[in-house]
RNA sequence: GGAGAGAUGGCAGAGUGGUCGAAUGCGGCGGUCUUGAAAACCGUUGAUCUUCACGGAUCCGGGGGUUCGAAUCCCUCUCUCUCCGCCA
């Protein structure tokens, strides 16, 4: 979420900023700003009143000890004014406190300058476009039909188990699968990233740190007996593990990743796009995460896009790189790369990850802060993620473009982690 | 699932209803000493809000209550730990 103060400070700003995310912001910023001012001035007068208050306790002790009842009870008769007073501002205070809060997480982060304007897709911005693309001929097929016929993944059988999205991967296909995980691991660690296994579900507390929560809850599966989410992504444990921390500044960057599997709800979401790999309820990734300092948080967005750019160009995928135009952004970003591979079957553009700088927006909500070396005061850090990458879709697009009539190629880095260099 | 214990500053751990934002130890930072380091000694060391500033307010798991005054008493919720049961 915004800083109440920038907002404060920079209401047209503001307004303006988020005309390019589509959202108009100036009712709910002329109200914060309203209220917030409405809160300031509440707190000093409250803030009197227990002065005055505190004072006057401490005087009536000091009476008691030295046995002056009289005048003790005289001091007391003057405190229920003020408490009374003190517990209206309080309510007053909580009450528009919440309200400010209210209104405060509807706003979404300010998109970067460098972000493209746009509503949809289409307006997404191409910034490279690499790698070739294969010619597979008349007898191509799509990756589902592939799993089939090499007999990697059951998506029937995933139906019987759990329903649509769910699929069940088998001998080679779990074999490469894995793989890829490893793979995708242990470049994350070549390239100096701290491996985590976080758990799995998730308590309110984290859905709301990184943003989930408490709009999109539909996107979350929710296990109501206790309270608690599946992740869809590791994002959200990984980075809440630095939730109300303060990090020393020589600390940062904070560079973690994690694989996990991801359970995502997809209400809503129907038609070609659902078939085979193409969208599932539950996926697995690989995900890194940076904090970082704010100066240096655009320097670690690129290194991030180079890691997550040298994934695909080693798996040989034909992929580009697009910058998110406004709209198509999430809530939580600031600026977004997403990474496309061509599935050369489907003859489509499948998104395998996506890279953000969410700057201080899930860093005000965490209160993750650090203290730059000399300094007293802890200030907010920056948070970066990046998928690296999510699983299916790599898979899919590999099946697609490296078939053969001779079985289907395992890319050469894949080799020593899977074992064979075919399936067929 | 049953029984019990607990939740205090980065950590450990005191705390009689007023002088407690909180003893003490460890850690951290600064200094003395040293060629350097260690040890020892001295000092320092929480966060948030508010004010131009001086200052003021809040925070001892969350919420509520009693009281002139609550870390301390009462209610309630959450969480953690221990033992038993079950179990990968």
């Amino acid at each position: 979420m915004l800083n109440l103060r920038f907002i404060q400070d920079n209401p047209e700003l503001v307004i303006e900023k988020l005309k390019k995310k589509n959202f108009d912001a100036s009712a709910i910023v002329k109200e914060i700003i309203n209220l917030y001012q409405k809160k300031n001035e509440i707190q000093v007068k409250a803030d009197q009143f227990k002065s005055e208050m505190n004072k006057l306790s401490k005087e009536i002790g000091q009476l008691f000890r030295e046995g002056k009842q009289e005048e003790a009870s005289q001091a007391k008769s003057r405190t229920s004014e003020l408490k009374d007073n003190i517990k209206q501002l309080d309510e007053e205070f909580a009450k528009i406190d919440d309200e400010v809060f209210q209104l405060q997480v509807q706003l979404p982060n300010i998109p970067a300058d460098i972000v493209p304007a746009g509503k949809t897709p289409e307006d997404n911005e191409i910034v490279k476009n690499a790698g070739e693309q294969p010619d597979l001929g008349e007898a191509k097929l799509p990756h589902w039909e592939l799993a089939e016929k090499y007999d990697l993944i059951d998506f029937e059988l995933g139906v019987k188990l759990t329903g649509a999205g769910f699929p069940v991967y088998k001998g080679k296909g779990s074999r490469f699968q894995r793989a890829l995980i490893n793979f995708f691991l242990d470049e994350a660690q070549k390239a100096g990233y701290l491996e985590i296994q976080p758990p799995l579900v998730v308590n309110e507390d984290s859905g709301f740190g990184t943003g989930q929560l408490p709009d999109k809850e539909g996107q979350m599966y929710h296990v109501t007996e206790d309270n608690l989410y599946l992740i869809p992504t590791a994002e959200v444990p990984v980075t809440n593990l630095y939730r109300d921390v303060i990090l020393e500044g020589k600390q940062l960057p904070v560079k973690n990743t994690a694989y996990s599997a991801c359970f995502r709800r997809e209400a809503g979401s129907y038609g070609k796009d659902v078939r085979g790999l193409n969208r599932l309820h539950q996926f697995d990734k690989v995900e890194v995460v940076q904090v970082a300092h704010p100066e240096k948080s655009y320097e670690v967005l690129d290194e991030m896009v180079a890691h997550v750019e040298s994934l695909v160009q080693k798996l040989g995928l034909p992929y580009r790189i697009l910058r998110l135009c406004g709209g198509d952004m999430s809530f939580t970003a600031a600026l977004t790369y997403d990474f496309e591979v061509f599935s050369a079957a489907q003859e489509k553009w499948l998104e395998v990850s996506s890279v953000s700088n969410f700057e201080s927006f899930q860093a005000n909500r965490l209160k993750l802060r650090f203290r730059d070396e000399g300094q007293k005061k802890p200030q907010i850090a920056h948070t970066l993620n990046g998928s690296a990458l999510a699983l299916p879709r790599i898979v899919a697009a590999l099946l697609e473009n490296n078939q053969t009539p001779e079985g289907i190629k395992v890319p050469e880095v894949l080799v020593p982690y899977c074992g064979f260099e075919w399936i067929r």
